[in-house]
DNA sequence: CGAATATATCCGGATGTGCGGATGTGTCAA
DNA sequence: TTGACACATCCGCACATCCGGATATATTCG
């Protein structure tokens, strides 16, 4: 029960929705991308996603300096989770800028 | 965006899946259904459904003196996150002595 | 090794959240 | 109207959570 608890609380925070549709919507993101794209202090973005990855949401894999993260899609009800909320925050303004700004940030990755 | 984050923040809380969990397996309830299963205190159980009927997860209808509580299901994507909820909760051991105890309280009501 | 870069963790402070007894509100029946 | 019952809200307390600058760790390169 606490391990589903906490699987939701993941998700009860903007923060994280916003890092969680920007990787639904990259596929995959070093962490100074993300800390870019959302223009918030690193610290801050580092301990979101260690939230995430604890809570079963994301994946880290490690290249070299860079530490790169993916969506969780290990059973089905994590791959129907993130569907819904691929749909669900698709419509949120904050969302779309965020997407953008990611975009900007010439082809492929920010961090050199 | 705000109003999201309340939506899943309402599935933070290990009392708010019990009683999404009830009310999934049952239908429709009264808040006393709700307290004498969940043997939480009056005040303790209410406040939960307050947050669930104002984040949109469930809806209410008063009946005389009784007020009852039922999953909202308006749109594709509560729909499809109850289903999520159904299966996920029911694999939990607290929620499926939750709904033993329910059963327990003779045919139908509990409250007279 | 030492510097540079990417990321993680620590820490103190502000804010948010859940709790549950006490109290308020609404409804029915006598 | 009065009392009983179901339910909602209030309130103070304890605890959790988020923030972000400072600091620690890990990796690469010279």
């Amino acid at each position: 029960m606490k391990k589903t608890v906490q699987y939701f609380r993941a998700l009860a925070d903007e923060t994280r929705l916003r890092i969680l549709a920007l990787l639904l919507s990259s596929g995959e993101l070093c962490v100074c991308d993300v800390t870019a794209t959302l223009q918030l202090p690193q610290s801050t973005v580092s301990r979101h996603l260690s939230y995430l990855k604890n809570a079963g949401w994301v994946n880290d894999r490690r290249e070299g300096v860079w530490i790169f993260y993916t969506v969780a899609t290990d059973d089905d009800m994590k791959r129907q989770l993130a569907e819904v909320l691929r749909e669900r925050l698709a419509d949120i303004a904050v969302v779309g800028e965020d997407i953008k700004r990611l975009a900007s940030f010439s082809e492929g990755s920010h961090c050199a």
